[in-house]
DNA sequence: TAGAGTTGACAACGTTCGTAGTCAATTGAG
DNA sequence: CTCAATTGACTACGAACGTTGTCAACTCTA
């Protein structure tokens, strides 16, 4: 069989193996999300890790992977939240709202590393930024879906693109502590922030 | 007297020094305006302004400052040209609105390296991101004279932190060839962002 | 013309980084 | 027990960076 070419305290070594690699993303994923994206390099994650630089190329054959498979798995654990809110909620476009908005808030707020990722620390990482999009894709689901469709093509990428900007930057300031305001209230405005996008286009 | 302290082909040593010193500063602006924020290192400014780097620390004690330098020039203009633009309007505010907006695309489309040295550089530069507000400053008047100011506090700050986020969000799409729209319409755009705001306060 | 101010090309120091390699110690399989 | 797989501590290399220093060459003043 592939994989598990002998066990090794009390382990195979494909689960050790995996485990290391978890170990790495989540410390990856603990520098990326606090201080600046130039602190998390191979030797401080191996550091922090606890683990020889052998055992980072073992699981990543770059820094830039590492750093992309950090992101990717936060994007994809966003957009889960996003796709089961947006199954879970009422047809109509203020319930939608209501509970995608939550949802993100949740997301965000409860682990302010995963915001950080996906907030701030695609323009701080160029193996990030060469990603184009950035943080727009797991958005554009819930964006796409609440503005209306008959409008014309550029208003719409427009709209979309200010709505991001807008959403991103509170949720920045959130995180940032700059903005003093209670987490329902964040809430609450965002969810009228997406509901007036459509209002926009009169 | 304090400078001139001698001719040297046929200017000032003070003149050559503040010389070498904007020359630097436009160099800087090239880098930090075309591509990332870690392509403007002392060695490369130096190089493409043709400069020694001893002529660099001439100037500036670190690279820190080049860059804080550069980028404080260019939201002076910016700051400069927003009062401008608000002092010439009519005291309504769409009119302010709109040549404050104006104003603001006119400076970032006709030299977009000041565009992405204000909205792209800060998140990646440290030494900019250390500043705090970031691209807020030059925005807060705008922002702030817009918004009805009987409203709540915490509904005005956030108001204020969409606002920036959505408009900065659209300038940078602009600028980074996403939007595809024309100059006009972006502008006509923000303009309703603007005004909208208020509207988002019911 | 002699000497001081000024310039430019370049080397040097110490640090950090990404990445690869060495080698002794540990651990389980036969 | 023996030996190979596996681990971990450590070194090594080349590159880039910020920063400082050296030194010959040029240009003006006296």
């Amino acid at each position: 069989m592939a994989g598990a070419a002998r066990t090794w305290a009390g382990t195979t070594l494909t689960d050790r193996k995996a485990a290391r690699r978890r170990l790495l993303l989540d410390t990856a994923l603990d520098l990326l999300g606090t201080g600046s994206g130039a602190a998390v390099s191979v030797r401080a994650v191996c550091r922090q890790a606890k683990l020889t630089e052998r055992y980072f190329y073992e699981s990543f054959a770059d820094r830039d992977e590492l750093i992309l498979a950090v992101y990717e798995e936060v994007v994809d654990e966003a957009h889960r939240a996003l796709v089961d809110a947006v199954r879970s909620s009422g047809p109509d476009a203020r319930s939608r709202a209501e509970s995608s908005v939550s949802a993100f808030v949740k997301l965000i707020l409860d682990d302010p590393r995963k915001g950080r990722v996906l907030l701030l620390a695609p323009p701080t990482e160029p193996a990030l930024s060469r990603l184009g999009v950035q943080r727009l894709p797991m958005f554009a689901a819930l964006v796409r879906e609440q503005l209306a469709d008959k409008v014309d093509e550029g208003d719409r990428e427009m709209t979309a693109t200010a709505l991001v900007g807008a959403l991103a930057n509170l949720f920045s300031a959130y995180l940032g502590g700059t903005l003093r305001v209670s987490r329902d209230r964040l809430t609450a405005h965002c969810v009228r922030l997406v509901l007036g996008a459509n209002a926009l286009h009169s």
